[in-house]
DNA sequence: ATATTTTTTGCGGGAACCCGCAATCGCGCG
DNA sequence: CGCGCGATTGCGGGTTCCCGCAAAAAATAT
């Protein structure tokens, strides 16, 4: 069994190399990348069966990384593997994680044996397996304050600083249902309940999703990338 | 000499003690925190000379346990010591940074020797000592592109969601002025010169200074806890 | 002290935004 | 089939935002 580890952090690479050493024997092969082109061009002429994934690098990020390597291999087995519990991170990789494969996310504030168990679960048993602290989020069971797939798409749009006409566009969606949908993403982020003046929604709106994490930096820079391609196509 | 280590990362937080106990024998005690209410309780009763302040954690960011730490006793010296050359990061520091103090700023990436220079520099000597990928956005020469300090203000209050009225009343400014200000800053953030159809400048704004790193999760915080209080004191 | 440039401020209008109201559509259920 | 409930859509109006224009004020140069 060949496995990649993707980190930019020299100690918490040998914090995991070792930890795949201690606690998968059948490994015959471990490699090492450091950003996401390191990464691709490894994942590409090494096909690896299970990589462990960082989040967050200096170039580039885990999630972009992780989509061009499924599109070339779908099989690949990816555990993610970072500092932060971010909804926008496990959003991200729903979106993107291919129905053949494998995955997990684990916190780097994790247990070593919660490290090992992980890293079996899915590298070698190809399970999925979700730290608790974030599966939270992928429970769609209540709607409320839960955000649902359409709303988190026009949630991306309003981040970018696309105008409602043109959310309504890229998402099929007649101007005033695009109105609906902030209308419940202002509540939903709870924003008309707090006191002091009123503010300007749209802007409150992307302060609150990232101050409660259902966006980050690395959600931002992907989505202005999607974004771009879609401006070319049209 | 006293020294303590603000750090939750323990890999890093060894690396650290490491290189203070190599390069600095002159220190007779290191404590070790490993959020702000540690921090902030460890300065208090211990008074020590100098911080090695880890800024991003967990529990509580640096620059607010540095805040509360140089309020208390303004000579303490303080390494800023981060993962990330945020813009933001440096504002929020110079913003509180007394007269009588020393600090510095290492990013997690320098080599060993680095860090070690910058220990004895601003620990021990109390110089001033900015990594370079920072150093750009301190200096204020060249007005074009650097956001000045009235229009880093008004930039952190429309983030917040402030409309046009408040940011006038906060800053004590017209109306008209809060709207030059932010034309400005559409300007600098280079929010027109995109291709594609218009977009909300304001939320284009937010998004741009993100991405540019000119504000991040922690300067929110930040700027939010803020701003309550100024509500509470209206 | 005077002239020139820069900044601030007010006014006004067009565009975007927020949202209540009501008609319509879609879909499952008795 | 007919009914009911929720989601979608259009319309209208009040508000905020963005910005050009020009006068007033402040800063700077001559």
């Amino acid at each position: 069994m060949k496995i990649l580890v993707v980190e930019d952090d020299q100690f918490h690479a040998r914090y995991v190399l070792d930890a795949i050493s201690e606690e998968l024997p059948e490994v015959t092969e471990i490699a090492h990348a450091i950003n996401r082109d390191e990464a691709e061009d490894e994942a590409r002429a090494g096909e690896f069966e299970a990589i462990v994934m960082d989040l967050q690098m200096e170039h580039g990020n885990g999630i972009d990384a992780a989509r061009a390597i499924w599109a070339h291999n779908p099989q690949t087995r990816i555990l993610f593997w970072s500092n932060y519990a971010d909804e926008a991170y496990l959003r991200g990789i729903s979106q993107i994680v291919p129905e053949a494969s494998a995955y997990g996310y684990v916190l780097k504030t994790a247990t070593r044996d919660r490290l090992k168990l992980a890293l079996r679960a899915v590298l070698f048993e190809g399970q999925i397996m979700i730290s608790r602290e974030l599966y939270q989020y992928q429970r769609q069971g209540q709607p409320s304050s839960a955000l649902d797939k359409s709303e988190y798409a026009v949630l991306l749009d309003l981040a970018l600083g696309l105008q409602d006409k043109m959310i309504a566009e890229r998402q099929n969606l007649s101007l005033r249902t695009v109105q609906n949908r902030l209308q419940s993403l202002y509540d939903k982020l709870g924003i008309d309940e707090e006191d002091g003046p009123a503010l300007n929604k749209r802007v409150r709106a992307l302060n609150c999703a990232i101050r409660k994490k259902a966006l980050n930096l690395q959600t931002l820079e992907s989505a202005e990338a999607e974004y771009q391609r879609w401006c070319e196509s049209q």
